[in-house]
DNA sequence: CCTAAGAGGTTGAAAGATTAACTAAATGAC
DNA sequence: GTCATTTAGTTAATCTTTCAACCTCTTAGG
């Protein structure tokens, strides 16, 4: 107990820690999403691009797509209906359970893929990757694993 | 350069690395922002006083909270029009720059921060710092404050 | 079977964020 | 001094996210 009301502060170290992965997060996202603007695309725009285009028959349901990017199901079901709009993704009926929907990439939603993947890992390497050495790298990844790892157990739901 | 094109994609251990920064930032965001509704408070109010608080006469001008805060001025503006309206900060006239305002702590805004910081700072040790270890919050700290760095010197406007 | 509960997904309204255009005051170059 | 720029901040319109209510289909229990 650091002082009367037994409250824990945290340090001076621990503060640094928790304001630099605070500071790191949120201005990496917004260079991700200016470096993503020329194309047309947001960020979450491209992370169900990147799910639909590592699934199998370039296709997820509908909520484990929610599930895979950490949206509510409300939430991807707007995303999703703009993507279509834009002719990225389109719906499609689930034949095994007819609650179901599957969210599809488009032939240009294929090809908006792989025209701009290249210019994303770039911009990632640029403003974080290149930025670590391989230790600094393996010791994040130890680090954060299991605070994600908690994090999902302690009430995951969006 | 890993492919034919000429793009160095990710490295599998790169990859779990981003994801693991990914995941963290997201589902801590989303944790904490719980553990903050019973209060009636959002991640946002709470960094709003967070500054104010520590500020001296807990008085800050517009634009250096914005820049404090990450955000743009306009997203400020809205923000603390709203926590205006709840009463937790108000706006007051700059006499040294007659375009500028303060921002500043109410009495309620002091009293909410005094009863809530507690509970956030319980929050924030039991989804992060409490789960590394003091070599791990070091080596993370270490890592991350030259990426804020290089993030904030490049075209750092939000 | 038939029904109650649960899962999959959508929708509309309200709240929050972004963008661009705008006012007013300060600065700085003649 | 005066005019063009820049800085501080707001506002209105638009887009995105959240919340709650809802509908449909599936599943488990009797």
């Amino acid at each position: 107990m650091d002082t009367e009301n037994g409250t824990r502060w945290l340090s001076d170290e621990e503060q640094a820690t928790w304001r630099a992965h605070l500071d790191v997060s949120r201005l990496l996202m917004h260079q991700l999403e200016r470096d993503l603007q020329p194309f047309g695309l947001t960020n979450n725009d491209y992370e169900i691009l990147v799910n639909l285009s590592e699934s199998d028959d370039h296709r997820m349901r509908m909520s484990d797509l929610a599930t895979a990017t950490l949206q509510s199901k409300s939430r991807l079901s707007h995303q999703i209906t703009r993507m279509e709009n834009a002719g990225l993704v389109r719906r499609e009926n689930c034949e095994s359970d007819r609650r179901g929907l599957f969210a599809v990439l488009t032939d240009h939603g294929w090809e908006t893929m792989r025209k701009v993947a290249p210019h994303h890992v770039a911009s990632v390497r640029e403003h974080f990757i290149d930025l670590l050495s391989t230790d600094e790298l393996k010791a994040l990844q130890e680090s954060l694993r299991p605070v994600a790892q908690h994090l999902r157990s302690t009430r995951g739901r969006i």
